[in-house]
This record gives C-alpha cells, sequence and structure tokens, in this order.
DNA sequence: GAACGCCTCGGTCTTAAGACCGAGAGAAGG
DNA sequence: CCTTCTCTCGGTCTTAAGACCGAGGCGTTC
C-alpha cells in the first residue's frame, strides 16, 4: 500500500521517475539483475523498506550494494530501534528515514542522497548515535557469545534463572554465570534493566 | 509523505474519491465541520493515522464520531501495541489497518468498512484479543491507581526499589506495597516481568 | 459518623538474585 | 603442546525482592 501510494506519488515529482519496484529483498536484487542484464540505466537511488518478508532490508541492502555499489540506498521504515538503525547504516544504506516525514522533507532527503549526504531527522540520530554508544561499550567487553543470547532473551521473556536452567537444561548456577557475564559486558545492574535492554534493542518481537 | 502518496494512490481507483485530508487530528475536525457548514457531502469514511501531532487518533476518533456519528473511522498506523489496538478499537474505529498491508488488502478493507465490517489482519485480531483478555483481568482486580502507574513506569526504565523510593519522595517500604499491589493486580511474579508488560503495552516510549 | 479506597509506613521472613571465589572439559588456533 | 575461549558447575555470602502481617491519615461518598 505505501509502496504504490510512494511510487504515484514521486512519479509526479519532477526530476523523479520510478522505473522498477519490488516486494521483498530477493526481488530486489533480481529487479537490478534484469536491468543490468538488457543494459538499461541503472537506478540512482533505491528506497527499502527494513521490514519486508523473505528477506529484510538491511540483507538486502549489504547484497545490492555488494553487487551495485554505485546505487544509494535509502532506508524507509516505520520502526525506530536503535540496533536496527545502526545495522542499516552499517549494511552501507545513505539515510534512515521514518514513514512519519511530510513529503517535502522526503523529497529533501532523496535528494541528499543521490549526492551521497545522509540527511536525518532528529529522531534517526539520537538512536543512531545511542546505537553506537552501546556498540563501543560493548566492543570495549567483547561481544556476546551465543549462550549468553540465549539467556538475555529468556530473561527478556520474564523468565527466572531456575526456569532458563531448566529450558536450556542446565544448573541454576551456570544460568547465574551467564546473568553475571550479561550485567558485566552489557554495563547493566540486574536482570530487569537486561529485559528493558533486549527490548529496546528490538531483539524481542512479541 | 504516506498520506500524499495514499491519495494520489486511491484518486486513482474506481470507486474512491478523497475530498479533503488534515495532518492533525484538530484539522480533522476543522475540515469536517467546514463541510458541514457549507452543505456539502460528508466523507463516507476517515482514515486516521494513530500517531499524529496535536491531537493522536484515538482522542480524533472519539471526538470526530461524537460530532458526526456517521462517518467510518479506518484507523491507519505502523504500530502494533496491544494497548493502542485496544483504545482505537474503543474509541469507535471500524478497522485497525497497519501500513505494511499491500494496496489491495487496503481496498478490501476500506470496502468492507464502508459498510460497517471490520476487516482485520490476523495481528491485528491477536493484538485486540490479548488487549482484552489483559482488560478483563486488570477489570477483575481493579484497574491501576495514579500512584501505580508512576512506580510501574519507574520499574519499567529499570530503577529498583530504593531508587524509586528516592525519586517519588516515599519510603523504600511503601515501593514495595505498590510493587506487591501491581504484581497481583496484572497477574505476575516479578518486577523484570512488569518491565517487560509496561513495554508491550506501549507505556514507555524511549 | 461510617465505610471505602488510596497512600503511607513498620516489622518479619523466605527466597531469588547477584558477586566473588575457584575449576574442569572441550574446541579452536597459534 | 600450549593458550584462549566458551560452557559448564560448585560453594559461600550479601543484599534486594517480595509475601504476609498490621496500621494510621486522608479524602470521598453514602
Amino acid at each position: 500500500m505505501v509502496r504504490m501510494g510512494l511510487k504515484t506519488y514521486l512519479m509526479l515529482e519532477p526530476g523523479f521517475d520510478v522505473i522498477a519496484e519490488a516486494s521483498n529483498g530477493l526481488e530486489v536484487i533480481e529487479r537490478l539483475r534484469e536491468i543490468a542484464a538488457e543494459g538499461s540505466e541503472m537506478p540512482d537511488l533505491i528506497l527499502m523498506d527494513l521490514m519486508m518478508p523473505e528477506m529484510n532490508g538491511t540483507e538486502a541492502t549489504r547484497l545490492v550494494l555488494s553487487e551495485f555499489p554505485a546505487v544509494r540506498v535509502v532506508m524507509l521504515t516505520s520502526f525506530l530501534e536503535d540496533r536496527l538503525v545502526m545495522e542499516a547504516i552499517e549494511a552501507g544504506a545513505v539515510s534512515y528515514v521514518l514513514k512519519t516525514v511530510t513529503a517535502e522533507e522526503l523529497i529533501y532527503a532523496l535528494k541528499g542522497a543521490f549526492r551521497g549526504m545522509p540527511v536525518m531527522t532528529g529522531d534517526v540520530s539520537q538512536a543512531l548515535t545511542r546505537g553506537i554508544r552501546q556498540r563501543t561499550v560493548q566492543s570495549d567487553s567483547s561481544p556476546l557469545t551465543e549462550r549468553e543470547k540465549e539467556v538475555l532473551l529468556l530473561i527478556a521473556e520474564g523468565m527466572g534463572n531456575k526456569e532458563i536452567g531448566e529450558e536450556l537444561h542446565i544448573s541454576i548456577k551456570t544460568v547465574k554465570t551467564h546473568v553475571s557475564n550479561l550485567l558485566m559486558k552489557c554495563e547493566l545492574e540486574d536482570r530487569t534493566q537486561l529485559a528493558i535492554f533486549a527490548h529496546r534493542q528490538g531483539m524481542v518481537r512479541l
């Protein structure tokens, strides 16, 4: 729905032309290869939605840029999660734009992206700086291991140490060790803050 | 941006006509009064965004329906929070549609809404049933008091009982009492689950 | 005045949480 | 072979959390 509306709107905007569209990340790659194969003009910009079936926008961006480094990818999405913003930029997106922007702001951001200039609203830049800050504190004390992520997820579900131990088939002592390591690595004080942390990061969905 | 695109798209759809638009809840009321004053034909449907400056979609819906009961309001938004869905339906919205729907699904939902038939995708109906379930368990044990909501918010920020007591200028004992009451009313087991609960409900933003 | 709900606070008690200590097994890499 | 990392587990200890008991002040309502 958003894509259809966006397309019809952009077509009316002078200087813009919509030459292709896709409903998920895999289709994006396919379209680009088709266009490249038939020798047509490649798109200057790709407006990428973050949440897509099959392949999400971040993975798609990474793939697209590895194969077609010349295109500019603008991430367009509804969600403002620190981790998501981080990953999108890391994957190579020029800008990260929320769907709540006005038409004028979008046009401005697209024109900026065409020149390779990131244009970010205040919300996004805040999320980005928060993400970077958390990233650096994480890299200070090494990233989380797989097991620790599992434990963190279960904490974020509201489970106690005993339940987590039963769920993962390990003793309570081991769970406590993981929790202590998580608290140290994330620089937090208790499991409640860990649960909040996980939710803010967008690690938990429903 | 979304509104512009949506407008241009719906104008092209046979059977649909966009007769007005507004950028926030207050403007919606103004437009409707203008239309009513000049004796023009009233809109059949209102596509309402949930997150708007000045006045949000839920309040606007309540106001619109109290003044113009004949119109059908369709809530169109990016956020899927149990509480938000609940409140929107409670305010009188016929349908609650996510912006991730396809153009076809939107048209289908709008045609349904025109006849007063709610059309909901699986995600939304799940959120709604969860919201209703939580609402009923809350009404069983009375709703939360203002003070309890304050404490819950601080718990959801990751604070300990001692910090909360200092923040609210009350003793730790009192905080514990509130926490115990919160756990009983929400039917949860510890403060971590309370924090998760608050976040899922959409009580905490950033 | 009596009843009720809300906020406040106290004591006691049990238990989960977390810190700090050490340590063995196994896999990966120099 | 040795080191390093990860996962595992044990003991001890301190403290925060939460349950359960009671209770006084305060405002509203009947």
